[in-house]
DNA sequence: TAGAGGATTGAT
DNA sequence: TCAATCCTCTAC
């Protein structure tokens, strides 16, 4: 878990690319490969934790790194961040998609999708099909339920993309920092 | 306690 | 381009 407590969110966010998302749910286990993720910081205005911003809900931010942090955007969607940095250090890395690497009928199943490609190239899609929810939210990521897992997948610093994070048109300046990482010329990325 | 709006998605 | 949908957050 050390691993999460470090205070370099970028650099986390770009070693989880090629990392396993795991879940157990109802005995069902599901996984994805880790293809997109972004970066947020406590420090910067596209951050829940923004100016030591501390609420019901990014409560879990401000804990200690290796949790998950769950929370319901657009009323919608789950959208899952794995919780980075020390206790007080609000960081988190959003992950974005996911390649299906196991159980992959289940995603299926619960999406309601016969398209493969599409089912997890999102970040709400991806927590539908591993079926993540709020519910998750606090848990720590070495649990039974949700863990990560390195899977033998190298990722080489030239397969790594970097650019402006999505959807956060709100923070101004720092909506341009290019802190979303992506798996170069995977199929399995968003949009 | 009311009102605005969101780290998205899929259909039009 | 737009609606769905449900909290969360902020201001009063």
């Amino acid at each position: 878990m050390t691993f999460y407590r470090r205070s370099d969110v970028t650099g986390i966010a770009r070693e989880l690319l090629g990392k396993a998302l795991f879940t157990r749910i109802n005995g069902n286990i599901t996984a994805g490969l880790i293809v997109e993720t972004e970066a947020y910081s406590w420090k910067e205005r596209g951050c829940h934790a923004w100016d030591n911003r501390r609420t019901t809900r990014n409560a879990v931010m401000f804990g200690e790194g290796g949790h998950a942090y769950v929370y319901l955007c657009y009323g919608v969607h789950n959208l899952f961040n794995v919780v980075t940095n020390r206790e007080g250090r609000a960081d988190a890395v959003l992950v974005r998609a996911v390649e299906p690497i196991q159980g992959t009928e289940t995603m299926q199943h619960r999406t309601g999708t016969k398209h493969i490609k599409r089912m997890t190239s999102g970040p709400g899609k991806l927590t539908r099909a591993l079926g993540i929810e709020r519910i998750h939210n606090g848990e720590a990521l070495d649990s039974r339920r949700v863990w990560l897992e390195d899977v033998g997948r190298e990722v080489s610093f030239r397969e790594i993309q970097a650019g402006p994070r999505i959807g956060i048109d709100y923070a101004g300046r720092d909506a341009f920092l290019p802190w979303r990482f992506t798996l170069r010329d995977s199929e399995w990325v968003s949009k």
